[in-house]
DNA sequence: ACATACATCTCGCGA
DNA sequence: TCGCGAGGTGTATGT
């Protein structure tokens, strides 16, 4: 089959050719890496305008595209997986648009000139595995307490409440309840704000006192005073910490509770 | 010259053979795609490994590193603008690692097989232009202030107050003082609480009356009842209108504002 | 360097 | 589908 080759390279094809191999991309669902000189139209929730420039334009497999300049972590423009791609040759021009529905979004590239095209059958299987996530904090607290303190004793996970999800709920040593709102990095006003919310909320529905805690690496540094005269507290916890006790072999009937 | 040429590409090269060209992209700044079999492993603020898979990967030419698997918008691994790249020949593989300092990270990519490596030198000086931002609906309401209400007249611009920064600050034709939220999407239960931080910094400072409003294309189901509990309005703007109005010729001095 | 807020954020989960 | 919150968020803009 001539579709079942592993991958393809054309430099410098004819705005003719590169149509076609685009074409048969399309149908076969590989993926598509062009090099080339051309400028983007973006109308959709926003929209953008990007003159003629050469930069790196990627189709993948799903239907996600990414347009790359030289520079940068970010893509310039760019499509999510799903989008549907059409091609089109114009006079000198090649354009590739690509139309997502809600919310609809329309991206037009238009080349006059490719440098390179290339497409790949990439298999790729491997489970992507991260670390020291805000999970990782959660379990890790959930597995050994006494990373708040001695003697606290969770009682439920994600407790529903009326403004959202409360991330540890229990009791400390003294049987006061405590409401934990866990970040995985260095907490902010939001962090402090968010976790007011959710004791407000519980103190409206109960007559038991409440604390509040807010499980952090760190915390910025004019929130301490926020805190105090908010009533809540904060315990430092590092996410990595949490994600090597989690590896630790004793103790994996957590995984029970997950 | 040998590295003036525009771009490079090379099919199946041996590990040694695309050792010795990234070698030389990294002295040249210029881009690099590359596409082969390898793994990842990343390590910093968290850390994460992906075992080996045939992927994609990109070296930008300001020291951006991004690892695209055939499937999805976002990178799968990835290093920003700036990062130390060394690369490294092994017995059978090819390894690249980055690393990035503050916070200290490191990415490290092992190749077994390398499909096809390419080098870009790419002229790209276009200016990238996004309309209807946030920035572009305070524009629109400092230019035409009757977009939030007959009457009202803007006073500041981002006005520091306590816990942040007030959007819009300004009085309406009855002289009460009115603090305005902008928010370019469907605003939620965070914008309301935003902007009730922001009115009650307000009020606890002054005797005079204060309105807040919460100004965005629409607000989400639920928040109706609490804008009203909280006393607060909501007005609707959509940040494309606003785009539309900031590109008419007419009142151009608003540029002197910004 | 640190803190704050925006983003065409994206993505996943739950109702 | 909508709403909410996490993210190795990144990025710009202050201080």
């Amino acid at each position: 089959m001539i579709n079942s080759e592993k991958f393809s390279v054309a430099k410098n094809p004819t705005l003719e050719d590169a149509a076609t191999i685009i074409g048969k991309v399309l149908v076969n669902k590989k993926t598509l890496i062009i090099v080339g000189n051309f400028r983007v139209k973006y109308d959709g929730r926003a929209s953008s305008n990007l003159e003629y420039g050469e930069r790196i334009l990627i189709v993948k497999s799903d239907g996600a595209i990414l347009i790359h300049r030289s520079f940068g972590y970010e893509p310039v423009n760019w499509q999510p997986p799903g989008s549907i791609l059409h091609v089109q040759k114009k006079s000198n021009i090649l354009e590739i648009s690509a139309i997502r529905r809600n919310p609809r979004e329309t991206l037009k590239v238009s080349f006059d000139k490719i440098f390179m095209i290339s497409t790949f059958s990439l298999d790729d299987f491997a489970d992507f595995n991260l670390f020291a996530s805000e999970k990782d904090m959660h379990k890790a607290i959930l597995l050994k307490p006494s990373l708040i303190e001695q003697g606290f004793k969770p009682i439920s996970y994600e407790k529903k409440v009326d403004p959202g999800f409360i991330d540890v709920y229990g009791v400390d040593k003294n049987g006061k309840l405590v409401v934990i709102e866990v970040k995985r990095r260095i907490a902010g006003k939001d962090a402090v704000l968010q976790l007011a919310k959710y004791v407000t909320a519980i103190k409206s529905k109960s007559d038991r006192d409440i604390r509040g805690i807010l499980v952090a690496p760190n915390i910025s540094k004019g929130i301490q005073t926020l805190l105090f005269s908010l009533d809540l507290e904060f315990i430092a916890l590092d996410p990595k910490k949490c994600a090597n006790l989690l590896k630790k072999p004793e103790d994996k009937k957590l995984e029970l509770f997950f």
